[in-house]
DNA sequence: TTTAAGTATTATGTATGACATAACACAAAC
DNA sequence: GTTTGTGTTATGTCATACATAATACTTAAA
């Protein structure tokens, strides 16, 4: 027993690289100091005499904080401290062909989740502007023009401003994000059943009841617009 | 005009460091050669020689994709490719002394879309034994035991179940990842209003419309049950 | 024979020094 | 006043050397 205790109590000596523990050294150094987005930060010579290690590691720390966007830098002429973007974080790994079928799967679940959940965000910030800016963007009469590729590009500039007028920038960037996935998914096959021809609420009716203020009523005409996607998943 | 033209064509010569190539020339290598998550990557001398370029310039682009979850290594051993894990690359960045206020709320913003928007998900997945779960948890009478502590433990516990029965890995780790931040957008008085004394859906009624199976019912009432956090928002 | 302890190998981790180059500021030239 | 040159500086890249952890292999002890 009092050899356990003594083995757990110097367990904790550190494992991790010098590069690890340089890494956290300066995040907490910079969240003490209370850096604030815009600061610069020390030149790699200045940090390397400071912490007493190799510029060598002081530049691997320094690249790891720049990929979780806590620092940027500007070519030969030093760094400043940023708000990470967590989105834009995420955009590096972002990939389709990376990413596994399942976890590309889950994302358009999310997404499918988000555009229904989002309708208070919706009714709540919506201005007249955004309802005209909606009637234009669905004004093209399927009729006449209706390709594929036109579609489509209604379909993107549509859904792109709903999460427009959600007013929510981390929202927006992250249906930007997810564009590019989307494709991959109708495209692979993931989803087995076939696309179907949409009889659901259209896009004209979903600004109608964008218009009324009824953030319920919107929800229920979303879902029933991405019937088509949810039945896909659960088919 | 054939000047323009001629400088146009000119523009596009690679401003990008030696590194942002090689980082890029790897990656598309793995893609290329179809490299599959557990397949081992050659050694840092082998790619030096290779790509012709020094092991400093490999090592550093060999970090990036690690930060980016493409590729993992154990020490002094090799490393592998593996599928990135979104949420854990997020999860780096997600420290909410470092994410500005704004951001944060947005963040929370989508956590309550996503709760509201997941009721088809939940609907449509959830087992008996969930529902015997859930009941577990919201069991603790209220009346009897109503520390704050307390309340918040099931809080948790039953939101947390709730992201569980969505079979949703992706979005379970989202809502673990995403903890702290609610935590820290409470405590930070981010949201101007007060926390009301809750006399919207309960917890138990959540249960109940669940059992039905109504997803519609469900986004209502969840909706009603959150009424607290977005009076907050939008007060 | 089995097991524990030593040893060799190897790839990565860290240190150091050197030089190249992009960015900026400022002076010089037109 | 715009352009062009010049110097300074911090980062980008390279080359080399050595330290160390992980593994496989060998050897010594039970």
């Amino acid at each position: 027993m009092k050899e356990k205790s003594l083995i757990d109590g110097l367990k904790n000596l550190d494992t991790g690289s010098l590069v690890d523990r340089v890494e956290k050294r300066l995040m907490d150094l910079f969240i003490e100091k209370g850096f604030k987005a815009g600061d610069s930060i020390p030149k790699e010579l200045e940090l390397t005499e400071a912490l007493g290690v190799s510029r060598t590691v002081i530049r691997e720390a320094m690249l790891r904080l720049k990929m979780i966007g806590l620092i940027e830098s500007k070519k030969h002429r030093g760094a400043i401290i940023t708000n990470p973007d967590l989105i834009s974080i995420l955009e590096r790994s972002m990939n389709p062909q990376l990413l596994d079928t399942e976890t590309l799967k889950e994302i358009f679940e999310m997404r499918l989740s988000l555009e229904i959940g989002m309708a208070d965000l919706i009714v709540k910030r919506v201005t007249p502007e955004d309802i005209a800016e909606l009637r234009e963007i669905v004004s093209s009469d399927p009729s006449t023009s209706s390709s594929h590729i036109f579609r489509v590009d209604e379909e993107i500039r549509f859904h792109g401003k709903l999460y427009d007028i959600t007013r929510n920038e981390t929202l927006k960037k992250f249906q930007r994000l997810l564009l590019p996935v989307f494709d991959y998914v109708h495209l692979s096959g993931l989803l087995k059943r076939p696309v179907e021809i949409k009889k659901f609420a259209s896009h004209k009716e979903l600004v109608d009841v964008i218009e009324t203020g009824d953030a319920e009523a919107l929800r229920n005409a979303m879902r029933n617009h991405l019937e088509n996607h949810f039945s896909r998943l659960f088919g």
